[in-house]
DNA sequence: TCTTGATAGTTCCAGATGGAACTTGACGAC
DNA sequence: GTCGTCAAGTTCCATCTGGAACTATCAAGA
């Protein structure tokens, strides 16, 4: 089988740690008998955020994920273009331009033109999306810190800083070479 | 606004030390000047692993990733009902009923009746779709590895550890009231 | 036994999604 | 210049998705 590796005996020694908390018994599988430890624990905690997340903005706003990502890129960063939320929200630009549009039309973002360059585009947010953010972003973070309350803060800086390490490297990945 | 407490000193010192990395400046702000750091940390990861991984299957084995999550989850443990692999996979149930649909179609897995419940069915996989699986699953260990081969071997015990403690935790998370 | 409520799975359908092709503009080579 | 190549955004359309409603079954209690 895949992971007979050292890699597999300290994920065994790992669910030890765990033997006294309740688990449902697939979850335990797929922490520790997983080759793809790793993309199990990312992919199940971006779900448990996400939907609870998301579902929340949606009920609340009638703002899809995409569209509510642009919106919070432009928070960060006011003035981006389609492209840069492309590179840093990994959803396809027809998706995003879909939805830049509908913010558009519905009057949260502006949409300037780049005096450099005449293909592309600046976005700006209205008062009117700064405000739903102001109402939608507290709940959004505090979700996320009730995620990582079983954390100390030291733990936390560890992980962030970890997985950072993984996201700096990740223009160095191999593109997915579609070759047959 | 939202974070301003230490956290948010920690994260700025944490940038400090990735000063001399060249990175998107929009990947730069996300990761250190947002509330949100973890979970946009999670969702890129996320992100970054299905998306080549995912791909590849479709080009090669015309599965979805539901189908293939599907397939994925009985290797890991066969003989398990379609409940369990939504309650793990979070994917809707709907979803997982139509992914198992089309396995059956294909002959990729068989499904029997549950003696002890006659509501819910048993899964196994077909030798076909162990084969598939011989032929898939390496390859996206490897992109795994991949991603992960920035940290040590301790580093990544570490931050395995630190993830399974939250995904044992998730159950007690406030599930998602939507009243208005 | 007959409710009542919950659970496994299915079906329906409006709307979201993303690959591919396309338009327009930028930029380097010659 | 102008040709070829590439990048930003848009549009088209086949497919996928997931909420809601539905059926069948189980389980607990009066």
């Amino acid at each position: 089988m895949p992971d007979s590796g050292p890699m597999n005996r300290s994920r065994t020694a790992e669910a030890e740690a765990f033997a006294d908390a309740r688990i449902h018994p697939l979850i335990a599988t797929k922490l520790w008998e997983n080759p793809c430890w790793f993309s199990f624990r990312i992919n199940y905690l971006a779900l448990r955020f996400n939907g609870p997340v998301y579902g929340r903005i949606a009920d609340r706003h009638g703002l899809s994920r995409p569209e509510y990502l642009v919106l919070y890129s432009l928070s960060l960063r006011d003035g981006i273009a389609a492209q840069d939320i492309c590179d840093t929200a990994g959803f396809p630009k027809n998706t995003i331009s879909r939805a830049i549009h509908r913010l558009i039309r519905r009057k949260l973002i502006r949409r300037a033109l780049d005096s450099s360059d005449r293909r592309s585009f600046v976005l700006h947010l209205t008062a009117e999306a700064r405000r739903i953010l102001a109402e939608s972003v507290p709940p959004m973070v505090a979700h996320e810190r009730r995620m990582l309350s079983e954390l100390t803060p030291g733990e936390q800086q560890v992980l962030s800083k970890l997985l950072a390490k993984l996201v700096v490297d990740s223009p160095n990945w191999p593109t997915e070479e579609h070759r047959e």
